[in-house]
DNA sequence: GATGAATGAGCCTTCATTCAT
DNA sequence: AATGAATGAAGGCTCATTCAT
């Protein structure tokens, strides 16, 4: 293993170090000094890696699937189920609501965490928007409304879902929660 | 003034500047020392009024029209006027992002802050759920799905909506907003 | 009850609100707000009564019963028994452990405190040595030793049994632990 | 110098800084703020020493010879004179009345600080009941009372001297008023 | 590049005491 | 004489960050 592959290594042991406490606590709780512990390095090393700790959140942020949205409107045939199917992956994650709950905190606990996110929301709303105005073509969703508002509305869908589900309440699976929101959602956009 | 107002003057006095720091920077950058400085007391008395800001959070919480709301299913004829209605007051709180913001991180902040607003949720949830099932029965809503169910995708709708614009995003009018938000979500549970 | 009976009332009040919790928590822990909500008192009634906490531990302090030390001397035939049962008494004080521990954490709490500890036992230490030297002129005791450093002794060793006692360990009961004790020094200074 | 011997230095001059402050006022009115400007390091310095100021005095106990107590009973001839010879010992600690005073503050300071010095005393306990037991073997002591009976009224022989003396009486040397003290209840043991 | 001891600003909180009512 | 809201000094303690090794 070459001194950059160690690189690399070192930092993803920070990262789920962090992801595990952020999950067992929560993000505030959360100090550099239990993440250099878990991770087994010094503490001084975690500043060779993450400026600080905004840093580190903006790297754990929970993907958003962007490249999959891209590849939907490429799709021939009806797009919701396409759509369905990729609200369905985010079982995958197997994510705990405690997990959720900090990331949730730390998408908004700082300013800096906040325009990271909102660039990763903006490069999202590129790609539906596209995929719904692609929908609009083939007069599966309404024309009524503007792609990019339903994008919108779709995302806020989607975020106030993870909230909900994260305090403590809705199924206790993430997806299934997801999946009978959008359903109802899906409904109100078909054409 | 007797003494009786004025405790409640200087009560008042804390939580306003509270509001109005928690707006200008954030709930985890507002400390104590802020607080009372702008109040103008001194520190300890914010100890008199409050156990700690955790305690300070729960009292700001933006007031859940939960008597409103029960009071919609009394009316006669269509039940979504008046729900509408009752989403467009949401303006008269006149809520800067940033003041949504500090809400949406301080109800999240903490184990207490996520308990007491769950509690409040759950009221909601009682009340709303009444509601929509008074308007299954007039044959305006769907009855396809259980009035239970309509009513977390409400809530989870309206807190996706305020997240989501507390972040910087959506029309500049919270209020507007939601409105357009809720015609999609009226359209997916209409009968 | 006219006035003086009243002030005398509430100031024994505030005693034994103070003794109940000091020997439910300890000395340092203890708080006047706590003691003046016991007492069923306001805040600042305290002070009318009391000039700081040190003021009041000067007025609980165990009593050295002085008066009782000085009759014995006046006792016909052999001192020790008199004085055994006066060891015995302190049975009556039903005293917790936690109580004495309070009461020694609270004589050596201060410099004021230790300087009124040093007149109670400057008065004891008086009386006691009279009944010493009696007992040394009826040949009760040994008159190997001086009359004051035999009191001296004696003291410290009710001053340990009583630390000794207060942490923990020793018979369930300080008078008979006390006795037992005593025992042994009495054969020490017989003659 | 390497970073190991550092530490240790670092940590003795947080320790003998607390002793010294101790001794001049007490413990109690100690802050660890105190400690740290004269030990000339940064007040966050002491937390990487010491968890708080309990565990300070934790540290700082005065020893007791258990190891020496041990080897008594190994001795021939007559054990009085060695153990004499360790309590002459206890002069070299060269203590003041106020350290001692801050000791006997500290060990009845808070339960952790109790528990601790029980342990210690437990130790002592044993060492010394095997020392007592082998002198009643030898016909030097009473047979009597129990050796461990015995035991444990020199430990409280010890505490009373050690804080009657502490709080300004006795002997100015307390090596000497414990020898005082223990010629009488050596007296008391003999067979 | 890794280390971890040292830093120190600044946090929250306590609580004896005051004083206007 | 009683009240209790206001005070503010002072406390313990946290923790991101630095830097000499």
């Amino acid at each position: 293993m070459n001194r950059e592959d160690k690189k690399r290594l070192t930092r993803q042991n920070v990262l789920n170090a962090a992801i595990e406490l952020f999950a067992e606590q929560s993000y505030e709780a959360t100090t550099i000094t239990q993440i250099t512990e878990r991770a087994g390095i010094a503490k001084g090393t975690f500043f060779n890696y993450f400026a600080n700790k905004e840093d580190l959140i903006c790297d754990i942020q929970v993907i958003w699937a962007v490249e999959e949205v891209r590849r939907i409107k490429e799709q021939p045939g009806l797009l919701i189920p396409h759509i369905r199917y990729l609200i369905m992956q985010i079982d995958k994650f197997h994510a705990s609501r405690q997990l959720m709950l900090a990331v949730n905190q730390g998408i908004i606990s700082s300013p800096k965490a906040i325009r990271n996110q909102l660039e990763q929301i903006d490069e999202l709303v590129k790609a539906l928007t596209e995929v719904i105005e692609e929908g609009q073509r083939r007069g599966e969703f309404t024309s009524s409304l503007p792609a990019a508002m339903i994008c919108e509305i779709a995302i806020q869908t989607y975020l106030g879902t993870r909230l909900y589900w994260s305090m403590g309440r809705g199924d206790s699976n993430l997806g299934t929660q997801m999946v009978v929101t959008f359903e109802l959602f899906f409904k109100s956009i078909m054409a």
